[in-house]
DNA sequence: GTCTATAGATTGATAGAC
DNA sequence: GTCTATCAATCTATAGAC
């Protein structure tokens, strides 16, 4: 049992607080968020920034950790049913349904609520940051996952050699990073709108088949 | 007739600035980078920056612009040939030539001079960075190229929807700057180092057969 | 063209009252 | 836990001597 919610200040700031955060730091990018723009959309002090997280760099950590250890978590469950599905049929498991596997509970977590969005497009771009701090966070929390999925497409393409299966999951991360970005409306300029339906269904009816032939390439 | 070389402390100190500017905003990101870091690696004062370019913004437009102008010229060309030879002959532009006339440019002019790795680094991120000034400069430069891309592939597949289309190439974009980041190191974090091999060669002889693939899906 | 010096604003973080 | 006030460092940009 933990505290009662007597207290109820307390939660709701440091909520406030991960909420803003999240938003700021999708859209303006960890160095291009201040601390001062935090606390203003969240509508509390400055200083309790400090006081509930300990530093800005505490902060993208618990702001990560909130959304992506729990999605991170249905992904693996998911993908490692299909792999135990397939093996106990002896089969190989379907690249297909890995990639299903991999893509729509991220879909439906972004569709989940409002501040997911947010963070899709920030986690979408944690990839390739150049700020350290964002790469290295980002990059521990993934990585459990990142093995999973190199090892269930070894599975799934026993014929390809270990050197061409990373490149290709690379291909396919950085086309799920790009989609990331513009199903969350990031990929404009101001004289540039690209026009593209960004629902779940449309966007796992083009990944999927345009991936798989990928994979099974030549 | 422009003036002769007898003062050539200034061609050098903007050439310096740009080349520490280019390693630097590749590196650390453009907010991620002062104008003090750039003079510092330069070797160069700090008021230069503003004396010659007059901005930071200003700065960060002259990088781009040295190198994915002509770079851009390049890849307009190829991929133009690719496109005339093909209708010349009643036929369609092959697909897998079509990309090889995209990414053989710049891998070859990744590879002519030790700051072009740099610059392709951060022509890679340049898609979905947070920050307006990076992404504005960079649409407006690379906009004709997505113009002629988009038109000539939809003549290699006429026979998928504009909407289809649009989804493949946004794939092929992302694998595309995901490679960039890989092939120049970017990759990386402090816990996490992916083994990769990244010469042109094998690049090319990954990139080419998986993306053909992707976009004859189904 | 290059330099020093500095203006003027903003940053992350903290001390101490309540 | 929340607040005001502030420190110390940093930033872009510029004025003016040489």
């Amino acid at each position: 049992m933990k505290q009662e919610n007597f207290e109820t200040q307390q939660v709701d700031t440091k909520q406030r607080i991960l909420d803003a955060a999240e938003h700021l730091f999708a859209h303006e990018g960890f160095k291009g968020t201040s601390l001062r723009d935090v606390t203003g959309r969240a509508g509390v002090n400055l200083a309790a920034v400090n006081y509930h997280f300990g530093s800005k760099e505490a902060l993208l950590r618990a702001v990560m950790e909130r959304r992506l250890i729990p999605l991170n978590q249905v992904r693996i469950e998911r993908i490692t049913k299909v792999r135990d599905s397939a093996l106990q049929k002896g089969q190989r498991p379907p690249v297909k349904e890995l990639l299903r596997a991999f893509i729509e509970p991220t879909l439906q977590f972004k569709e989940s609520s409002p501040g997911a969005e947010d963070f899709v497009a920030l986690v979408g771009r944690s990839f390739s940051d150049p700020d350290d701090t964002v790469r290295n966070v980002f990059m521990k929390l993934i990585w459990p996952l990142f093995q999973l999925i190199f090892e269930t497409f070894h599975e799934a393409l026993p014929e390809l050699s270990e050197k061409t299966l990373l490149w290709r999951l690379h291909f396919m991360f950085g086309a799920f990073s790009q989609t990331m970005h513009i199903c969350c409306g990031r990929f404009h300029s101001d004289t540039i709108k690209m026009p593209l339906e960004n629902d779940s269904k449309t966007i796992i009816s083009m990944f999927i088949p345009f991936i798989t032939a990928g994979m099974h390439a030549k």
